[in-house]
DNA sequence: TCCATTTAAATCGTGCACGATTATTTAGTA
DNA sequence: TACTAAATAATCGTGCACGATTTAAATGGA
């Protein structure tokens, strides 16, 4: 509390230096409830052997394959020095093969296995239980938050696109 | 291939069996948005030394010090296998001490030096950079989401809380 | 007093995440 | 054809995150 008046330690509106932990609290709860969520699927997914990151490769893989790694990597935010030992310990745990695609010797292709395929279906029930755990928010509620959450996404993308060239 | 209707595979309405990926969307994009956001920050706190989630733990300091490890663990919501390692960064960064507390040797208490005291106002900068630089959200829709995450995360917490007793 | 129990941090092993760099292949062009 | 430039993964180094275990100190009885 007591947060002074400082209004002339920084040039900006004196309105924003009173506030200086507002915007904060939302890229915190961000954080906080990433972190959260991704606790929530550990044990529900450790049965499966996956982790969370494997599993949304596996949900890209799921919904269409082959992919390359940049494929993927674009389609989950991640870059190869992430996805290259993570597809490396999908393949040693035998849910997906990666080859050198022969058009294009630059492209490594990702393939499910059958065993990568077969995990379809339990981890449809890893989703349900998830609805189930959820904590009440009500349908309009997380409708609500999965469309800002789109909105602040595009614009952080774009940000992140735009802004390195700086 | 050809998700079929099992619909006796798993055994929930069959409402849910037909929507498996919806939900996923909302943690994939908490978990999207929270890692655009940290990146969004990087740029900022480099110059200052920190990266994000020392960050926030300087920001727990700046509102209360001394604290224990444990009590800035609880803050964060982090324990002390992430903690202790980080602390050790910022206390080799000369932002911070650790000395364990006289009055129960298993604490150790966390203090903010002079350059840890004198960082907070830059650091004002940035929470103010990053509200700039923010897409355009208006700030009723922040509202919403911090309001939605804030119910979020209660709910979540508690989940961590009963449900490991499973 | 002594000892089991609880509490607090630190440590260990595994896995994610990213910036920067490197190696290889392909494409474009003089 | 040769030679640069662009594209694609892999690699390297640093730092976060967590479950499980370990170490040490405090606490609460018999």
């Amino acid at each position: 509390m007591t947060t002074k008046q400082t209004s002339d330690v920084i040039d900006v509106p004196a309105d924003f230096a009173g506030i200086p932990k507002l915007d904060d609290q939302i890229c915190f709860a961000l954080y906080s409830a990433s972190g959260l969520m991704t606790k929530l699927y550990r044990p529900l997914l450790e049965p499966l052997g996956l982790t969370y990151p494997q599993y949304l490769a596996m949900m890209a893989l799921w919904e269409q394959a082959p992919r390359t790694v940049g494929g993927l990597g674009e389609a989950l935010g991640l870059d190869s020095a992430t996805l290259t030992p993570l597809l490396k310990r999908l393949e040693a745990g035998g849910f997906l093969t990666r080859r050198r695609d022969a058009a294009d010797e630059r492209r490594v292709l990702l393939e499910l296995t059958a065993k990568g395929q077969a995990l379809r279906e339990p981890a449809k029930g890893v989703a349900v239980q998830i609805l189930c755990q959820f904590p009440r928010l009500s349908a309009a509620e997380l409708d609500g938050l999965h469309h800002i959450l789109a909105k602040l996404i595009a614009g952080l993308r774009e940000t992140d696109v735009e802004a390195p060239a700086d």
